[in-house]
DNA sequence: TGCAAAGTGTAGCTTAGGTTACACTTTGAC
DNA sequence: GTCAAAGTGTAACCTAAGCTACACTTTGCA
């Protein structure tokens, strides 16, 4: 290192507390990361609201619902396909496999239960659901315990 | 449109309830694009933080801290320049304009918001932290304001 | 039965965000 | 004063996610 620190290395009382280089490093590694895994989630769930509500789920009505061009929807799925979450073929519809029902479950089981605690923290219903559908992606599983507990205790 | 919808329109109850396509195609498109601002304001709040706690922010520390090389770092402060946020001259470090200050004061005050619900509903300080690393980025303005409401409520 | 319209798929482009590899500055220390 | 090491910057590459444009299937209906 060539360089001197220029001023104090301690002393971050006026920043919210600088955690370990290392712990902030993995903090924000794990939310980049769970931004990647945070559009497959949407598509799954979306997915399987579409077949359980319509009987089928196509690229066009999946990319209507998304705001998306049907183009990117397609070229999402494939990506689910490679995840082994989707199965599709040529002008057939998408369908989930296991791993992707799963997957669905879990998804909407989380989305629920943020909103849920959105609404009981006085959330007005609709700012509930759109903030969920981002935050959801990033509860871990010991946050979504707090919350499933909370919810319990204020009955 | 020539093919006909092969299953009921309505009765979504097996599901949570599939808003109108505009309202739903609006809410992801929002969550998509609060993640194309996220990773700014992570950097911003690193560099405030930084400029605070060392006196200086050097690409190489922000790199360290976000996890990620040093050029992405540098890659991703030139898009901060670029958007205003922040100013920086070739090995002379980086610094926040008046509007890059302005967000960087925003986003931690957004953060010991959410950290402090997150707690406040019986989430460890651990995850607390890290969770809202990702979920801060989700939270709207009304969203903000209930949380505000309910710790003062709570005491 | 055939055909137009809707839906589907592919190609080619863009930006963001990430990487490694390599070259160039700075600076502390001898 | 020099010089090696640390830091910095750039280039070339990758994948994800988005787009538009264009070609190809399907299918309802005249």
């Amino acid at each position: 290192m060539a360089r001197s620190p220029s001023a104090s290395d301690a002393d971050h009382s006026a920043t919210a507390k600088l955690p370990a280089e290392g712990t902030q490093a993995r903090r924000f590694g794990k939310t980049r990361s769970a931004q990647s895994t945070a559009l497959l989630e949407d598509y799954v769930e979306l997915i399987a609201d579409l077949l359980a509500g319509e009987g089928e789920a196509r690229p066009t009505d999946i990319a209507r619902r998304l705001g998306v061009s049907h183009a990117t929807a397609i070229k999402s799925i494939s990506r689910l396909k490679r995840a082994g979450l989707a199965t599709a073929r040529p002008y057939r519809g998408v369908f989930l496999t296991d791993k992707g029902r799963a997957l669905a479950d879990r998804v909407r089981v989380r989305h629920r239960l943020v909103v849920d605690v959105l609404q009981a923290l006085g959330v007005p219903s609709e700012a509930a659901e759109a903030d969920a559908e981002g935050i959801e992606h990033h509860v871990s599983e010991t946050t979504l315990k707090a919350f499933a507990q909370f919810l319990k205790a204020r009955g």
